[in-house]
DNA sequence: AAGTCCCTTCACAAATTTGTGAATGTCGTG
DNA sequence: CACGACATTCACAAATTTGTGAAGGGACTT
Protein backbone atom coordinates (compact mmCIF):
# COMPACT_ATOMS: atom_id res chain seq x y z
CA UNK A 1 0.00 0.00 0.00
CA UNK A 2 2.65 2.01 1.12
CA UNK A 3 4.26 1.32 -2.26
CA UNK A 4 1.58 2.14 -4.26
CA UNK A 5 1.38 5.96 -2.74
CA UNK A 6 5.04 6.38 -3.25
CA UNK A 7 4.98 5.19 -7.22
CA UNK A 8 1.35 7.78 -7.74
CA UNK A 9 3.94 10.31 -5.77
CA UNK A 10 6.61 10.63 -7.96
CA UNK A 11 4.54 10.32 -10.79
CA UNK A 12 2.87 13.51 -9.56
CA UNK A 13 5.95 15.25 -8.91
CA UNK A 14 6.81 14.45 -12.15
CA UNK A 15 4.24 16.13 -13.53
CA UNK A 16 5.38 19.29 -11.34
CA UNK A 17 3.82 19.00 -7.70
CA UNK A 18 6.27 19.50 -4.83
CA UNK A 19 7.47 16.31 -3.87
CA UNK A 20 5.86 16.45 -0.36
CA UNK A 21 2.70 17.39 -1.22
CA UNK A 22 2.83 15.00 -4.13
CA UNK A 23 3.46 12.32 -1.42
CA UNK A 24 0.69 13.65 0.44
CA UNK A 25 -1.71 14.04 -1.99
CA UNK A 26 -0.98 10.17 -3.11
CA UNK A 27 -2.03 9.54 0.49
CA UNK A 28 -5.20 10.67 0.37
CA UNK A 29 -6.14 9.82 -2.85
CA UNK A 30 -5.65 6.12 -2.19
CA UNK A 31 -7.59 6.29 1.23
CA UNK A 32 -10.45 4.36 1.31
CA UNK A 33 -12.36 7.54 2.74
CA UNK A 34 -10.55 10.08 0.54
CA UNK A 35 -9.58 11.82 3.66
CA UNK A 36 -6.86 11.66 6.15
CA UNK A 37 -5.66 13.06 9.44
CA UNK A 38 -2.38 14.71 9.74
CA UNK A 39 -1.21 11.69 12.01
CA UNK A 40 -1.90 9.38 9.90
CA UNK A 41 -0.31 11.02 6.91
CA UNK A 42 2.95 11.95 9.11
CA UNK A 43 2.61 7.68 10.07
CA UNK A 44 1.90 6.18 6.35
CA UNK A 45 4.72 8.58 4.65
CA UNK A 46 7.31 8.81 7.86
CA UNK A 47 7.38 12.44 7.88
CA UNK A 48 7.06 15.43 10.48
CA UNK A 49 4.02 16.75 11.09
CA UNK A 50 5.87 19.87 10.07
CA UNK A 51 6.39 18.18 6.38
CA UNK A 52 2.45 17.00 6.38
CA UNK A 53 1.33 20.75 7.65
CA UNK A 54 3.45 22.52 4.83
CA UNK A 55 2.54 20.48 2.01
CA UNK A 56 -1.47 20.70 3.04
CA UNK A 57 -1.14 24.15 3.17
CA UNK A 58 0.01 23.46 -0.67
CA UNK A 59 -2.54 21.21 -1.64
CA UNK A 60 -4.60 23.76 -0.49
CA UNK A 61 -3.72 26.65 -1.96
CA UNK A 62 -3.78 25.12 -5.11
CA UNK A 63 -7.37 23.73 -4.87
CA UNK A 64 -6.80 20.05 -4.75
CA UNK A 65 -7.95 19.46 -0.88
CA UNK A 66 -10.14 20.70 1.80
CA UNK A 67 -9.49 20.51 5.70
CA UNK A 68 -12.42 19.16 7.34
CA UNK A 69 -12.98 18.96 11.34
CA UNK A 70 -15.89 17.65 13.28
CA UNK A 71 -17.50 19.42 15.64
CA UNK A 72 -15.93 18.50 19.07
CA UNK A 73 -12.82 16.87 17.82
CA UNK A 74 -9.26 17.88 17.98
CA UNK A 75 -8.07 16.20 14.86
CA UNK A 76 -8.26 17.85 11.08
CA UNK A 77 -9.27 15.55 8.41
CA UNK A 78 -7.73 16.49 4.96
CA UNK A 79 -10.04 15.62 1.76
CA UNK A 80 -10.01 15.21 -2.10
CA UNK A 81 -11.65 18.73 -2.74
CA UNK A 82 -12.96 16.79 -6.04
CA UNK A 83 -13.29 13.01 -7.01
CA UNK A 84 -12.24 14.45 -10.43
CA UNK A 85 -8.80 15.88 -9.21
CA UNK A 86 -7.18 15.47 -12.31
CA UNK A 87 -9.43 17.52 -13.99
CA UNK A 88 -8.22 20.38 -11.86
CA UNK A 89 -4.74 20.15 -13.65
CA UNK A 90 -6.70 21.91 -16.68
CA UNK A 91 -7.22 24.47 -15.00
CA UNK A 92 -3.98 25.69 -13.89
CA UNK A 93 -2.32 24.18 -16.87
CA UNK A 94 -4.70 26.85 -18.66
CA UNK A 95 -3.52 29.72 -16.60
CA UNK A 96 -0.11 28.51 -17.48
CA UNK A 97 -1.13 28.62 -20.95
CA UNK A 98 -2.68 32.12 -20.26
CA UNK A 99 1.14 33.40 -19.03
CA UNK A 100 2.77 31.43 -22.24
CA UNK A 101 0.33 33.37 -24.83
CA UNK A 102 1.09 36.44 -22.76
CA UNK A 103 4.79 36.33 -23.00
CA UNK A 104 4.95 34.89 -26.80
CA UNK A 105 2.70 38.18 -27.72
CA UNK A 106 5.17 40.54 -25.85
CA UNK A 107 8.12 38.87 -27.84
CA UNK A 108 6.17 38.94 -30.86
CA UNK A 109 5.55 43.08 -30.15
CA UNK A 110 9.18 43.22 -29.50
CA UNK A 111 10.00 41.32 -32.39
CA UNK A 112 7.50 42.60 -35.12
CA UNK A 113 5.93 39.98 -37.41
CA UNK A 114 7.88 40.73 -40.64
CA UNK A 115 10.85 38.69 -39.44
CA UNK A 116 11.17 34.81 -39.57
CA UNK A 117 11.98 34.45 -36.11
CA UNK A 118 8.44 36.38 -35.40
CA UNK A 119 6.64 34.66 -37.77
CA UNK A 120 7.82 31.32 -35.86
CA UNK A 121 7.32 32.78 -32.53
CA UNK A 122 3.82 34.08 -33.74
CA UNK A 123 3.08 30.59 -34.80
CA UNK A 124 3.46 29.13 -31.03
CA UNK A 125 1.21 31.96 -29.91
CA UNK A 126 -1.62 30.73 -32.19
CA UNK A 127 -0.97 27.05 -30.98
CA UNK A 128 -1.49 28.20 -27.17
CA UNK A 129 -4.19 30.20 -27.70
CA UNK A 130 -6.08 26.63 -29.79
CA UNK A 131 -4.62 25.05 -26.89
CA UNK A 132 -6.56 27.13 -24.39
CA UNK A 133 -9.83 26.84 -26.75
CA UNK A 134 -9.53 23.33 -27.07
CA UNK A 135 -9.08 21.74 -23.88
CA UNK A 136 -12.48 22.60 -22.10
CA UNK A 137 -13.80 21.03 -25.15
CA UNK A 138 -12.09 17.55 -24.19
CA UNK A 139 -12.96 17.91 -20.68
CA UNK A 140 -16.80 18.41 -21.79
CA UNK A 141 -16.27 15.32 -24.00
CA UNK A 142 -14.16 13.25 -21.24
CA UNK A 143 -17.42 13.78 -19.69
CA UNK A 144 -20.30 12.90 -21.95
CA UNK A 145 -18.36 9.87 -22.14
CA UNK A 146 -18.21 8.97 -18.88
CA UNK A 147 -21.78 9.96 -18.32
CA UNK A 148 -22.33 7.50 -21.64
CA UNK A 149 -20.14 4.52 -19.95
CA UNK A 150 -22.29 4.36 -16.52
CA UNK A 151 -18.87 5.48 -15.16
CA UNK A 152 -20.34 8.17 -13.84
CA UNK A 153 -21.52 9.11 -10.19
CA UNK A 154 -21.88 12.49 -10.07
CA UNK A 155 -21.73 13.51 -6.56
CA UNK B 1 16.59 41.19 -27.41
CA UNK B 2 17.49 39.22 -24.48
CA UNK B 3 15.11 40.35 -22.28
CA UNK B 4 12.73 38.70 -24.57
CA UNK B 5 14.59 35.65 -24.58
CA UNK B 6 14.96 35.89 -20.52
CA UNK B 7 11.10 35.37 -20.50
CA UNK B 8 10.75 33.00 -22.62
CA UNK B 9 13.13 31.22 -21.24
CA UNK B 10 11.18 31.49 -17.75
CA UNK B 11 8.25 30.33 -19.11
CA UNK B 12 10.18 27.28 -20.85
CA UNK B 13 11.29 26.29 -17.47
CA UNK B 14 8.21 26.83 -15.73
CA UNK B 15 6.78 24.58 -18.01
CA UNK B 16 9.28 21.51 -16.95
CA UNK B 17 12.35 22.48 -18.66
CA UNK B 18 15.57 22.87 -16.93
CA UNK B 19 16.68 26.30 -16.71
CA UNK B 20 19.55 26.47 -18.96
CA UNK B 21 18.18 24.50 -21.59
CA UNK B 22 14.91 26.81 -21.72
CA UNK B 23 17.17 29.83 -21.71
CA UNK B 24 19.39 28.20 -24.84
CA UNK B 25 16.22 27.10 -26.67
CA UNK B 26 14.53 30.39 -25.94
CA UNK B 27 17.96 32.13 -27.60
CA UNK B 28 17.76 29.66 -30.42
CA UNK B 29 14.33 30.14 -31.00
CA UNK B 30 14.59 33.38 -31.27
CA UNK B 31 17.59 34.09 -33.10
CA UNK B 32 16.53 35.06 -37.18
CA UNK B 33 17.34 32.11 -38.83
CA UNK B 34 17.06 29.81 -36.25
CA UNK B 35 20.51 28.66 -35.35
CA UNK B 36 23.00 29.83 -33.23
CA UNK B 37 26.73 28.82 -32.65
CA UNK B 38 27.78 28.14 -28.97
CA UNK B 39 29.87 31.37 -28.56
CA UNK B 40 27.18 33.24 -29.60
CA UNK B 41 24.62 31.46 -26.89
CA UNK B 42 27.50 32.03 -24.34
CA UNK B 43 27.57 35.38 -25.43
CA UNK B 44 24.22 36.23 -25.53
CA UNK B 45 23.58 34.30 -22.15
CA UNK B 46 26.63 35.38 -20.74
CA UNK B 47 26.99 32.08 -19.18
CA UNK B 48 30.40 29.40 -19.74
CA UNK B 49 30.61 27.24 -22.83
CA UNK B 50 30.67 24.19 -20.24
CA UNK B 51 27.06 25.45 -19.37
CA UNK B 52 25.84 26.06 -23.30
CA UNK B 53 27.73 22.31 -24.07
CA UNK B 54 25.40 20.76 -21.02
CA UNK B 55 22.44 22.52 -22.09
CA UNK B 56 22.79 21.77 -25.82
CA UNK B 57 23.08 18.41 -24.97
CA UNK B 58 19.70 17.94 -23.12
CA UNK B 59 17.96 19.51 -25.69
CA UNK B 60 19.48 17.86 -28.40
CA UNK B 61 18.25 14.43 -26.22
CA UNK B 62 14.71 15.69 -26.05
CA UNK B 63 14.69 15.78 -29.86
CA UNK B 64 14.57 20.11 -29.80
CA UNK B 65 17.31 21.22 -31.26
CA UNK B 66 19.78 19.67 -33.82
CA UNK B 67 24.00 19.94 -34.09
CA UNK B 68 25.42 21.28 -37.56
CA UNK B 69 28.53 21.96 -39.17
CA UNK B 70 29.94 22.98 -42.17
CA UNK B 71 32.37 21.11 -44.08
CA UNK B 72 35.90 23.45 -43.22
CA UNK B 73 34.40 24.70 -40.45
CA UNK B 74 35.46 24.49 -36.33
CA UNK B 75 32.67 26.28 -35.01
CA UNK B 76 29.57 24.08 -34.51
CA UNK B 77 25.65 25.44 -35.35
CA UNK B 78 22.69 24.38 -32.94
CA UNK B 79 19.60 24.85 -34.76
CA UNK B 80 15.78 24.21 -34.16
CA UNK B 81 15.02 20.74 -35.46
CA UNK B 82 11.45 21.43 -36.23
CA UNK B 83 10.00 24.66 -36.84
CA UNK B 84 6.99 23.15 -35.37
CA UNK B 85 8.80 22.30 -31.74
CA UNK B 86 6.05 22.79 -29.86
CA UNK B 87 4.30 19.77 -31.13
CA UNK B 88 7.19 18.27 -29.75
CA UNK B 89 6.20 18.93 -26.06
CA UNK B 90 3.41 16.39 -27.01
CA UNK B 91 5.27 13.57 -27.64
CA UNK B 92 7.32 13.66 -24.31
CA UNK B 93 3.94 14.53 -22.82
CA UNK B 94 2.45 11.52 -24.56
CA UNK B 95 5.66 9.40 -22.58
CA UNK B 96 4.31 10.84 -19.43
CA UNK B 97 0.70 10.30 -19.97
CA UNK B 98 1.82 6.35 -20.33
CA UNK B 99 4.16 6.28 -17.70
CA UNK B 100 1.17 7.77 -15.57
CA UNK B 101 -1.65 5.05 -16.74
CA UNK B 102 0.75 2.00 -16.09
CA UNK B 103 1.04 3.42 -12.66
CA UNK B 104 -1.95 3.63 -12.04
CA UNK B 105 -2.98 0.51 -13.52
CA UNK B 106 -0.49 -0.92 -11.14
CA UNK B 107 -2.11 0.80 -8.24
CA UNK B 108 -5.95 -0.23 -9.36
CA UNK B 109 -4.55 -3.88 -9.74
CA UNK B 110 -3.04 -3.54 -6.22
CA UNK B 111 -5.94 -2.22 -4.51
CA UNK B 112 -8.61 -3.78 -6.33
CA UNK B 113 -11.32 -2.50 -8.62
CA UNK B 114 -14.12 -3.21 -5.30
CA UNK B 115 -12.35 -0.36 -3.16
CA UNK B 116 -13.55 3.13 -3.11
CA UNK B 117 -10.20 4.10 -4.02
CA UNK B 118 -9.62 1.65 -6.75
CA UNK B 119 -12.59 2.66 -8.31
CA UNK B 120 -11.47 6.32 -7.67
CA UNK B 121 -7.64 5.31 -9.27
CA UNK B 122 -9.55 3.37 -12.20
CA UNK B 123 -11.48 6.71 -13.33
CA UNK B 124 -7.96 8.76 -13.18
CA UNK B 125 -6.69 5.84 -15.11
CA UNK B 126 -9.18 6.27 -18.02
CA UNK B 127 -9.41 9.62 -17.90
CA UNK B 128 -5.51 9.53 -18.67
CA UNK B 129 -6.45 6.80 -21.05
CA UNK B 130 -9.16 8.93 -23.15
CA UNK B 131 -6.24 11.98 -23.51
CA UNK B 132 -3.87 9.51 -24.87
CA UNK B 133 -6.26 9.04 -27.47
CA UNK B 134 -7.12 12.61 -27.81
CA UNK B 135 -3.75 14.48 -28.19
CA UNK B 136 -2.85 13.32 -31.28
CA UNK B 137 -6.20 14.36 -32.70
CA UNK B 138 -6.02 17.89 -31.12
CA UNK B 139 -2.84 17.97 -33.45
CA UNK B 140 -4.15 16.93 -36.60
CA UNK B 141 -6.61 19.45 -36.12
CA UNK B 142 -4.22 22.50 -35.38
CA UNK B 143 -2.66 21.67 -38.94
CA UNK B 144 -5.84 21.30 -40.67
CA UNK B 145 -6.29 25.10 -39.26
CA UNK B 146 -3.02 26.47 -39.77
CA UNK B 147 -3.35 24.89 -43.59
CA UNK B 148 -7.04 26.31 -44.13
CA UNK B 149 -6.25 29.85 -42.76
CA UNK B 150 -3.04 30.15 -45.00
CA UNK B 151 -0.20 30.26 -42.16
CA UNK B 152 1.24 26.68 -42.92
CA UNK B 153 4.61 27.01 -44.46
CA UNK B 154 5.36 23.46 -44.66
CA UNK B 155 9.15 22.78 -44.56
C1' DA C 1 53.67 17.05 -36.33
C1' DA C 2 52.62 21.09 -33.66
C1' DG C 3 49.67 24.74 -32.55
C1' DT C 4 45.28 26.73 -31.97
C1' DC C 5 40.33 27.04 -31.91
C1' DC C 6 36.35 25.16 -30.32
C1' DC C 7 33.81 21.98 -27.54
C1' DT C 8 33.17 18.43 -23.78
C1' DT C 9 33.77 16.46 -19.36
C1' DC C 10 33.55 16.26 -14.49
C1' DA C 11 34.82 17.37 -9.70
C1' DC C 12 33.29 20.60 -7.05
C1' DA C 13 31.45 25.23 -5.69
C1' DA C 14 27.29 27.79 -5.58
C1' DA C 15 22.53 28.17 -5.55
C1' DT C 16 18.17 26.46 -4.63
C1' DT C 17 14.80 23.43 -2.76
C1' DT C 18 13.27 20.39 0.68
C1' DG C 19 12.28 18.75 5.27
C1' DT C 20 12.94 19.08 10.31
C1' DG C 21 13.39 20.41 15.37
C1' DA C 22 11.79 23.06 18.54
C1' DA C 23 9.21 26.94 19.79
C1' DT C 24 4.70 28.72 19.43
C1' DG C 25 -0.26 28.84 18.63
C1' DT C 26 -5.06 26.89 18.74
C1' DC C 27 -8.59 24.43 20.73
C1' DG C 28 -10.89 20.85 23.58
C1' DT C 29 -11.04 18.92 28.33
C1' DG C 30 -11.22 18.98 33.26
C1' DC D 1 -7.52 28.87 34.21
C1' DA D 2 -4.25 25.15 33.44
C1' DC D 3 -3.12 21.36 30.86
C1' DG D 4 -2.59 18.48 26.99
C1' DA D 5 -3.48 17.14 22.13
C1' DC D 6 -2.84 18.63 17.77
C1' DA D 7 -1.14 21.76 14.23
C1' DT D 8 1.75 25.66 12.48
C1' DT D 9 5.77 28.43 11.88
C1' DC D 10 10.42 29.41 10.67
C1' DA D 11 15.47 29.32 11.15
C1' DC D 12 18.40 26.33 9.68
C1' DA D 13 20.32 21.72 8.34
C1' DA D 14 20.24 18.49 4.69
C1' DA D 15 19.57 17.24 0.11
C1' DT D 16 19.42 18.23 -4.55
C1' DT D 17 20.12 20.85 -8.64
C1' DT D 18 22.65 24.03 -11.28
C1' DG D 19 26.62 26.14 -13.35
C1' DT D 20 31.71 26.71 -13.64
C1' DG D 21 36.93 26.26 -13.96
C1' DA D 22 40.20 23.87 -15.70
C1' DA D 23 41.81 19.84 -17.85
C1' DG D 24 41.29 17.14 -21.80
C1' DG D 25 39.74 15.88 -26.55
C1' DG D 26 38.67 16.66 -31.54
C1' DA D 27 39.38 18.93 -35.74
C1' DC D 28 41.17 22.54 -38.61
C1' DT D 29 45.32 25.30 -39.96
C1' DT D 30 50.07 25.95 -40.74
Amino acid sequence: MEQVIERIGLTLSGMGMPRMAARVFAAVLVSEQGRVTSAELAATLRISPAAVSQAVQYLENVGMIARDREPGRRRDHYRLLSEHWYEQMFTSRDRMLVAIEGDLTAAVGAIGVGSAAGQRLDETRRFFAYLRGELPKLIERWREREAASGHAEQA
